[in-house]
DNA sequence: CAAGATTCTGACAGTGTATGTCAGTTGGCA
DNA sequence: TGCCAACTGACATACACTGTCAGAATCTTG
């Protein structure tokens, strides 16, 4: 009577070891400086079942990043309608921001980001695909059915929001309040810079 | 009396030739589809002398990218320092969508980029350094030198409405006029989205 | 519970990008 | 003319990633 098959928690089971592994050698010796040969030895795989896991190795590192996109849309989804989309989105973020399970996780990130290129270059490619489903659900949200592309501009501020939130929270964390400064940052933005 | 030694110049057109042959086999069959061995093979120089001349693959499409952040900076440090950072920018912006030069190039690049993923990563990690870079100059243009963050959003949005504004109108490219469509950009961006 | 279908895995081979090294050549320059 | 520096090609190599295929493990059905 398993509902879940063995098969599926060997699944999860390998998934997870090769996680940590990686990341503890990342950790350990950097990003660039760890191959796939040493964390499929260490976790005792082959070369071939890591890919079938992760796309490419920067994807480790990112493995959550998909699912915090569904997280904000989400989020964005149960915000009152009445509330303009501006408004929605600065509180989900804000939320985001708030999560201390998500903020842990977020600062060696961003750390491994600055460090190695190719993961900072693979989370933009990501956002990148955040943003073009974050403006379409913004535009599902709109009132004016006709404006195309003031969705587009604030997906694209509100990323370009956090990007900026999180580089400066990360290189000096314990002076800001995430939070409280994303959230300054989307009035700030919302304000405009002067005519 | 030559100004340039026959170095220099062999050089330059060392890279034109690998630059002509690699862009004409990417537009006839496609990016990825391309090697480098037949790029190097049809230029007539060996394969490690395409990379003393180009980093990556990708930075054959993205060569004259570089430039383009120069200029910008170039441009925004002749604008008169009564206007705002943000109107000097829209100035700018506007400017360099109206070139001609500049916007036949970014039709095909712009489709190249739409079918090499690699080709858009690269593009995207450029131009977060041109963020960081641009955030600089108009941190140096403000008047409220405490105001760390102001700069970084306006850098971030106006490179997030560039990026927006460009995939639109290369998708329909006729419908559009980019320079009034740049401009109404940053416009809609500056009075908000509502409070 | 046995047998077949399905899925996961490892082993092997191969492609393509990118880098290190080093000797040979070529242009700059005194 | 001859020395120095820069450019180049010819190796050799590392590493990420993909295709294939047979065998093992799990699930499923009679």
């Amino acid at each position: 009577m398993t509902q879940i098959g063995l098969r599926d928690r060997k699944k999860v089971r390998t998934r997870r070891v090769i996680e940590d592994v990686a990341l503890r050698l990342f950790a350990e010796q950097g990003f660039d400086a760890t191959t796939i040969d040493q964390i499929v030895s260490e976790a005792e795989v082959s070369p071939r079942t890591f890919f079938r896991y992760f796309a490419t190795k920067e994807d480790v590192v990112l493995a959550d990043y998909s699912e915090q996109l569904d997280d904000i849309l989400e989020d964005l989804s149960s915000r009152p309608f009445q509330e303009t989309p501006w408004e929605s989105m600065r509180a989900v973020f804000r939320t985001m921001a708030s999560d201390p399970g998500r903020r842990s996780k977020m600062l060696p990130r961003a750390q491994m980001m600055a460090n190695a290129p190719s993961v900072f270059a693979r989370s933009l490619q990501l956002q990148a695909g955040w943003e073009i489903q974050l403006a379409t659900a913004l535009r599902a949200r709109s009132g004016d059915k006709t404006d195309e592309i003031s969705p587009a501009l604030m997906a694209a501020a509100a990323l370009g929001i956090m990007r900026a939130a999180i580089r400066r929270w990360s290189e000096q964390a314990n002076d800001i309040d995430l939070p409280e400064f994303v959230d300054e940052c989307f009035d700030r933005l919302n304000k405009g810079f002067g005519s």
